[in-house]
RNA sequence: GUCCCCUUCGUCUAGAGGCCUAGGACUCCAGGUUUUCAUCCUGGCAACAGGGGUUCGACUCCCCUAGGGGACGCCA
């Protein structure tokens, strides 16, 4: 039998560096194992899955060098390869289930939904669809149905009993079936939900092991249901940790930088990027620190894993990056800037808003090192110039914060709208309203065009920075509850974003 | 709240009953090399969550408690 593991990200926004910890390790096993790695795209979310995410998604992976026999772009013999384009293929699956009786059409209406799962709370309970729609007779569903009557389909649960199955890494774990819900399969508009089209196309792709985040234990009695309704055996599943924030919940881009993009945009080697995901939670044989992921695969063994959920450390990935970087020949070295930024493609944006206040070439440097670069290093003081008030200051920066860590679409006209009604809401002037953000950019009080500036940077440099000038200007937990307030307040005044 | 998972220095980890006076790496500190800085070298600080068992012997096995995390969506 060949090993056969898959990555399956969902394209719904940055390529996420969890994502890339997941694609290394299924990687590294399919390849210890001489078997095969497939790329798998899950964008049965329509309104969230976007084209570029796709995109960004794959350039992340190809820019780690982790490499897929099988996905959207190669092809294989499995395909297609976007669960968009296999929508008939969950559709007659589900149908299969109603008949036999496995599952059943549910006509419930979100309202009804959210009243009984607060009343479930409040009386203490696990939340949990109550069974309404199993009690309809087969002539009403009939009739329903023909009438057109919005509906899902459902999987039915036991109700008793527990669900016990073996995860390569935890061993034996039980799960009691009252705790699990009857998951929504087949959502109003017709697109499976992710445990309908995982089971499917799992099963139908031939994967052999699962290797995914501990986040999706609690799932497991559904998809092994599920594998059971169909009459198909499961694959060998493998729980992994989560990457942690530094206070130790899961990785979150409020909290630190999530995106690959962020990493290659701070000039991180991609070799040591998959060097330190590969330090996470596992160790070499020989507790050697500097290995590729080739390397990684050859000595590569399941129950080396370390169960405990890694914190992300900069300062290491740092170091890490510092020794490949010295390790390069210098003719390697200079490939290696121009790959990162020093190049036509790149430098071409730049120009534009360079040449016009350009008197000397040598103006240049000094001109764009908090693009290339970083900005020297804050301190309160730098904020004083600025005609608001520092309290007010810091609500600016909150505030864009938030509404930056919610766009979808790093676009000029976002930015700026953003920056405009939030100004407009708080009564100032937009050049007062900006100062801040001038200095959380670029560190100055004269650089290039803000808006140019952050779209240049993108938006996981842009967010850092306004973090970090936060941490600058000190919050306090209860100043943090003010501004938390305060944004709600000003979400629930305002039109929902357009973005 | 209900259920599930996890628990060795601040952080990443080694450790599969005696090799542990708990090892390595990052960070930090001290010293050395270096015209400066960085690199590099040397040294130092620093952990088995707590309590019960099992055993001649427990970081390693079992139980309880505590702490941390996750799930609880027509998101994945």
């Amino acid at each position: 039998m060949t090993v056969r593991t898959r990555i399956a990200p969902s394209p719904t926004g940055d390529p996420h560096v969890g994502t890339a910890y997941m694609a290394l390790f299924n990687w590294v096993f399919a390849r210890s194992q001489g078997g095969e790695f497939i790329l798998r795209i899950e964008d049965t979310d329509v309104a969230r899955s976007t084209s570029e995410s796709e995109q960004l998604i794959l350039d992340s992976l190809k820019w780690l060098s982790i490499d897929w026999d099988e996905g959207p772009d190669v092809g294989g013999p499995h395909g297609p390869y976007r669960q968009s384009a296999r929508k008939h293929i969950y559709q007659a699956h589900a149908q299969q289930l109603v008949e036999s009786g496995h599952a059943f059409h549910c006509f419930c209406s979100a309202e009804r939904l959210d009243e009984m799962r607060a009343a479930q709370r409040a009386a203490g309970d696990n939340p949990r669809y109550d069974g309404h729609c199993l009690s309809l007779s087969a002539d009403e569903v009939h009739t329903r149905l023909g009438a057109g009557e919005e509906h899902v389909i459902r999987m039915k649960i036991p109700e008793t009993g527990d669900c016990v199955f073996e995860d390569a890494l935890r061993g034996q774990i039980e799960i009691p079936y009252a705790q699990v819900d009857m998951q929504v399969l087949v959502k109003h508009d017709g697109f499976p939900t992710y445990h309908l089209a995982v089971v499917v196309d799992d099963h139908l792709m031939e994967i052999t092991h699962i290797l995914r985040g501990e986040e999706w234990i609690n799932s497991v009695p559904k998809h092994l249901l599920l594998y059971e309704y169909f009459g198909w055996e499961a694959p060998v599943l493998c729980h992994l940790p989560l990457l942690r924030n530094p206070d130790k919940s899961k990785l979150s881009k409020r909290k630190h930088p999530t995106s690959v993009n962020y990493y290659r945009t701070i000039g991180i080697l991609p070799e040591a990027l998959t060097n330190y995901l590969g330090m996470m939670g596992w160790s070499m044989p020989d507790e050697r620190e500097i290995f590729s992921p080739r390397e990684m695969a050859d000595d590569f063994e399941l129950a080396r894993i370390h169960l405990g959920g890694p914190v992300f450390d900069m300062a290491k990935l740092s170091w890490l990056n510092g020794q490949y970087l010295r390790g390069l020949t210098p003719d390697a070295f200079m490939d290696r800037i121009q790959d990162w930024a020093l190049n036509r493609e790149n430098l071409s944006k730049l120009v534009p808003l360079l040449q016009e206040r350009t008197e000397k070439l040598s103006d240049l440097v000094s001109q764009v090192d908090y693009l290339l670069g970083d900005r020297v290093p804050l301190t309160p003081a730098d904020f004083e110039a600025g005609k608001a008030d520092l309290e007010t200051q810091t609500l600016v920066l909150d505030h864009v914060g938030r509404e930056f860590d919610a766009l979808r679409h790093w676009e000029r006209d976002a930015l700026f709208e953003i920056c405009q009604q939030l100004a407009g809401h708080l009564g100032l002037k937009i050049r007062d309203f900006l100062f801040p953000l001038f200095i959380a950019i670029s560190g100055r009080t004269v650089s290039l065009p803000l808006f140019d500036s952050m779209l240049f940077l993108g938006p996981d440099v842009t967010r850092i920075r306004i973090r970090e000038a936060l941490n600058v200007l000190g919050v306090s937990k209860k100043q943090a509850k003010r501004l938390e307030r305060a944004y709600r307040e000003y979400q629930s005044v305002q039109p929902a974003a357009s973005d």
